[in-house]
RNA sequence: GCGGAUAUGGUGUAGUGGUAACAUAGGAGGUUUCCAACCUCUUGUCGCGGGUUCGACUCCCGCUAUCCGCACCA
């Protein structure tokens, strides 16, 4: 970072505490590392954010929002991996209080206590009692997971069950996915987003907005047929060259759709997904000069995902992952299935029937199940891989070692055919994944501007009409002569209109109430003068020009 | 988590073992006031908790937070 922008980064966070946009969480109280505040204008700007997010997406047609708890069990952390690969697990000596983690502690007695689960490491730590790293003692209490997830416990005293907030929204997209199947007809492709607050216990939250312990995340997660070539139109990004950063290629300048066709993204809809990140990016004021996208090397690859390119945004921070857009495969949804035994399968209907013809042998249950007992189940599968011509009696060699010999009233003729008309199969999943917070950032980055007007010190956040939190304000010029009453009817129309937030100012010099909306963004200002009095008209002045136009009160 | 630095009105800074200053911002009023003008009046500050002391914003200890390295990290 060189040192202009250092103090430059130093003028813009004293702006954004001072106008009430982004603030120490709990400042009162010493504050809190990681914890944030969204002010009176950076409140709506968040949502103004969430809300064009989300009617990016919905625009595709085939996607809906849903909105889950963060409160989550245990359970459903421990199947998506994320209580493996995001915890670890802590013990606490009796005598000396001092918390552990118990893989730490029990490398002497195993190889990789790091891949242990949690009961196994309690089962080796009971076995092996190793002693407090501090006081010698053995006295350890339970196993616990901590750490990269906040936890809980879901409901009171001992019939609490553990859990957790969630480190994503995604899981429960995922959990829900059987209501979201029905939902949409049971015809895939279709996608479920939402917008909400993810957890994480961040060893070292830095950089303001860029690592938070509480953040805003918009996620979606799009169920596609494997089976099926994805097809997406690109002609709306024609020849536009992005910058991509390849695994194993460097920076190179390309269009989605070459990159695509060349195999550098390795899936049309992680490309399709990647376009539609970059116009919504840009729509909200960022910098399309100041973007790229980096493709994960497969070492850095999160546990869950096949292929993952990151959007990153340049600000003061440097480069910045603002958005990741991963290949998840059927990785969560194989999963959930495993862990609950739930089938999370859709269902795909072969474009030919696949006939099965069987013509060979079976166990007849009601003879061979005495006959045999505990062997009946190898002994049906041996005798089904039988030829048709096999004759009776048949001695058997099992898998076990065992020798039987099936008389022919054990067995019966299987003849039959049957048609095969589809599967069903695990959805693979697309998900690009949103930190809010830090493409908010980089938007107030992005749009402040304080490159001075005439000459003298004067900053402007240049925010997009989509997310700007204030949409007019509204001045007398002065607050006498009727000059007043007439702004304050102009402002109360203004604010009776939906999705429309207005600003009443009549403090200090015009210069001045100009200056102090520039400088939280607000798009236009709406000023009543003396000729408002005689004609009716008052003046609208752009914040980008600081032109001026006359229109009639009736048509703001 | 380790090491270093820092913590004074909303913001940016000065300063002292004897209850704190400047600028700016904010509020009220004035000024026919259209790009941070001017005049008058005015609100508001020593991060938290201990200790030393007659007395601590100042010295000491601990904590918390912030910034910079290192480590970790979708």
């Amino acid at each position: 970072m060189t040192e202009p922008d250092a103090t430059r980064l130093e003028r813009l966070s004293g702006m954004l505490k001072r106008r009430g946009i982004l603030l120490p969480a709990f400042e009162i109280y010493g504050g809190a590392k990681g914890l944030y505040d969204f002010g009176p204008v950076g409140g709506r700007l968040r949502n103004k954010v969430n809300q064009a997010w989300l009617n990016h997406w919905l625009s595709l047609g085939n996607i809906v929002e849903i909105s889950c708890p963060t409160v989550t069990p245990y359970s459903v952390l421990e199947a998506s991996g994320h209580v493996g690969e995001f915890s670890d697990f802590m013990t606490v000596c009796g005598a000396c209080e001092e918390a552990s983690r118990a893989d730490t502690l029990l490398e002497p007695h195993h190889s990789n206590p790091d891949s242990l689960t949690k009961s196994e490491l309690q089962n080796l730590l009971n076995q092996s009692q190793p002693p407090c790293p501090v006081c010698q003692a053995v006295e350890w209490s339970e196993v616990t997971a901590q750490n990269l997830m906040f936890n809980t416990t879901i409901g009171a005293g001992t019939s609490g069950r553990p859990g957790f907030l969630r480190p994503e929204t995604a899981q429960g997209m995922f959990t829900s996915f059987p209501a979201l199947y029905r939902h949409n007809r049971e015809r895939l492709p279709f996608g479920a987003i939402q917008v909400g607050k993810g957890y994480r216990n961040e060893i070292s939250p830095r950089q303001g907005m860029i690592r938070l312990r509480e953040f805003n995340m918009a996620e979606l997660e799009y169920f596609i047929n494997p089976h099926e070539e994805a097809k997406h139109d690109f002609s709306p990004w024609g020849e536009h060259k992005i910058t991509l950063l390849a695994d194993g290629e460097g920076e190179i300048q390309m269009s989605f759709k070459e990159a695509v066709e060349q195999n550098v993204i390795r899936h049309a809809t992680v490309g399709y997904f990647m376009a539609q990140t970059f116009d919504f990016l840009t729509k909200i004021g960022i910098d399309s000069q100041r973007l790229r996208f980096r493709q994960h090397e497969s070492d850095e690859m999160a546990h869950y995902a096949s292929d993952c390119w990151d959007a990153e945004i340049h600000g003061s921070f440097g480069w910045v992952e603002c958005v990741g857009i991963a290949h998840r495969g059927c990785y969560d949804l194989e999963s959930h299935e495993k862990a609950t035994g739930k089938s999370l399968r859709a269902r795909r209907e072969f474009s030919e029937p696949k006939i099965i013809e069987t013509d060979g042998w079976t166990i007849d249950g009601a003879k061979a199940g005495p006959a045999f007992r505990a062997l009946a189940g190898a002994v049906k599968l041996a005798v089904e891989n039988l030829p048709a011509e096999t004759s009776f009696p048949h001695t058997l060699s099992l898998p076990e070692g065992e020798e039987v010999t099936v008389e022919a009233e054990h067995v019966k003729r299987d003849q039959r055919t049957e048609t095969i008309t589809g599967e069903w199969y695990i959805p693979h999943v697309v998900e690009p994944a949103f930190g809010i917070d830090r493409i908010i950032w980089h938007i107030l980055d992005h749009g402040y501007d304080e490159t001075g007007k005439d000459g003298e010190e004067y900053t402007v956040m240049r925010l997009s009409e989509h997310v700007a939190p204030v949409d007019y304000c509204v001045f007398p010029l002065f607050e006498k002569d009727g000059m007043g009453e007439i702004a304050k009817s102009i402002h109360a129309t203004l604010c009776s209109k939906q999705n429309i937030v207005s600003m009443y100012d009549s403090s200090g010099s015009i210069g001045r109430r100009y200056a102090r909306a520039d400088e939280i963004g607000v798009p236009k200002c709406i000023t009543v003068d003396h000729q408002s009095l005689e004609d009716q008209t008052v003046t609208i002045r752009e914040r980008d020009s600081g032109e001026q136009h006359r229109v009639h009160i009736d048509s703001l």
